[in-house]
DNA sequence: TTGAAAGCGCTAACAC
DNA sequence: GTGTTAGCGCTTTCAA
């Protein structure tokens, strides 16, 4: 029961009630040791009486520990990211941290960031999720003064967790070859419409080529086909393909959401899918089971989840300096993969 | 360029170097009146070559005021709740608000929230997405005794911002009336699989019973049928009507996601789509357009930006006494509906 | 228009 | 173990 609102108890009222010192107050309500049980029980009981909260601004500048998190991502609204930040989020609330949530929304929101840096002075310790971070960038970062753990791609000095992208990828070719396919076309987003620098992108692209020339197959720009992130774009790309000579028998999409749209266009042009056609994603997007779509998973929460456990190892200084941690990929073998069809 | 950031420097080093007292700062940095336009500059100077940025802890310590929102969804992986509270960022951040982020997750979830009331002390305002609150939650909410906006629900005494369901349902089953169909089934998230009560599954069935009755047809449980919410139960719920003896000719998806999953299973059994039945959705989702799916559309975003736009009014004291806004739904007719085929 | 002074409500040495 | 004493770095009367 919250005693009526008007003027909440602070701290010295707290120490009245208990009959001690407020600094005992403090120490008993924090979990500090030299502190004895009998006195903390008392304490305990006069703040619940009094419904104390201590005032996180007066703690904060008495200590100079903010107990926030700042967690940045591109775009909230995206899977991947909403993802991340939801892993995020319950370790970090688990753990009684704040958690200052900044969507960087396109490039001017990024520039902003970087140079206005909105965090400074009001967090412990920053997350980025999928932001790649140029020298300067970096070096802005350092002002924050706080240790930086991203996700999703790595940066000297600061902690990391990701996966390996182009490992994921040959995973998904090397599929894709030994289902006996040739022609093998990748569709992926293009950099212009990436104002955010995702390095997500070109990994792929790169594992892709990688995988493709170690086959000993031929590999040419041909084979990449572009267009705007998204399911959308995924549409579009493979619209692109199927007006093109020689269609492939085989697909490999960036991502989840544009083999969505790639599955959908194909659905649209009668052309049967695997009989016809292979499709392969990346991600294993919530969706991807309801669409029976073969994919490359990867642990997206956890990838949020150990992330913010890094950061507080960070900040209960049991650190081992910047820890890199890379998260396993496997294939998930669902519907949209087949045999190569006969020629 | 940021000075190596040892000691951040103070209002007092700001005074001092352009020459006048930490008061005068205070006043020139925060815009306020009385401060001569050459005091001001000269301000303004020595703040910026200093990279001299106030510490909030301190100045909400001295305020009272947080300068920071909470706001509380019950899944931010969810499209909906992601676009609103994106929606919410733009305009809190813009405002030079802080964003306080708050995932309920589920019910223990939600509850923990409400009796601990994690938001205590540490937000001038609070913003919640889709959680409609009985008399006790309203109560804890009082007690932050600060702003509250809802969106997605209302509740006497706080701001809120939503469509109206039961008429955006009227709408879609007017469209499925007008083209000729009698046997409309729905498909909707179950009651218990909402741990959180959202309000919109309801107020939906309610609209869609209502609609029906009204244009004179019979409407009995069996034209109901629900699943877990998401396109996996959208999916299941389409092969429960599926498996029915009476197949209807047009369903009505509680959520765009729920129509995604039964276009998938229809596209699986063969069935198509508009010919043999018709599918129409609520939401307008993203991937709505990709599958060519006809919905009801609702701005999704722009209710989390007057959301907190607002919050903002409340807090500039501008405010109208907890103003309700209604926004609008229209349909959008695409292709998966149709006429009633031939009996 | 500006400055001086008194807090805001905690935490952290340091003493006992 | 516990209390005393200074601050932490701002904002805000109140005077000038």
């Amino acid at each position: 029961m919250v005693d009526s609102a008007e003027a909440p108890a602070s701290i010295i009222d707290v120490a009245r009630r208990a009959g001690v010192s407020p600094s005992t107050v403090s120490r008993s309500l924090r979990g500090m040791p030299n502190v004895s049980e009998a006195t903390r029980q008392r304490v305990m009981r006069a703040a619940a009486e009094l419904s104390y909260v201590a005032s996180p601004a007066a703690s904060r500048l008495a200590s100079g520990r903010t107990s926030t998190v700042g967690v940045v991502v591109p775009f909230m609204t995206r899977w991947f990211f909403a993802q991340v930040v939801a892993g995020a989020e319950s370790v970090l609330h688990e753990a009684s941290l704040d958690l200052l949530l900044y969507n960087l929304g396109d490039a001017a929101g990024r520039e902003r960031f970087f140079d206005r840096l909105p965090l400074q002075r009001r967090v412990d310790a920053v997350l980025l999720v999928c932001v790649p971070v140029d020298d300067d960038e970096r070096a802005a970062l350092r002002g924050l003064g706080v240790p930086v753990v991203l996700v999703g791609t790595s940066a000297p000095g600061f902690g990391s967790v990701r996966i390996d992208d182009r490992e994921g990828t040959a995973k998904a070719v090397r599929h894709l070859l030994n289902l006996g396919h040739e022609r093998i076309a990748m569709i992926c987003s293009l950099d212009d419409d990436d104002p955010l620098g995702f390095a997500t992108p070109l990994l792929r692209r790169q594992g892709f080529e990688q995988t493709l020339v170690g086959a000993g197959l031929e590999f040419g720009p041909e084979h990449v086909v572009g267009a705007p992130w998204g399911v959308d774009g995924g549409a579009r790309a493979m619209e692109q393909l199927l007006a093109s000579d020689r269609l492939p028998t085989a697909v490999f999409a960036e991502s989840d959401e544009m083999a969505f749209g790639a599955l959908w266009t194909l659905r649209r042009a009668g052309l049967e899918v695997p009989a016809r056609i292979s499709v392969i994603g990346f991600d294993d997007h919530e969706m991807a089971g309801v669409v029976d779509l073969t994919t490359i998973s990867q642990p997206v929460r956890p990838q949020g989840e150990v992330a913010a456990t890094l950061l507080l190892d960070a900040l209960t200084e049991r650190t081992d300096e910047a820890a890199e941690v890379v998260m396993p990929t496997h294939l998930v073998v669902r519907g949209t993969t087949g045999p190569r069809p006969p020629r």
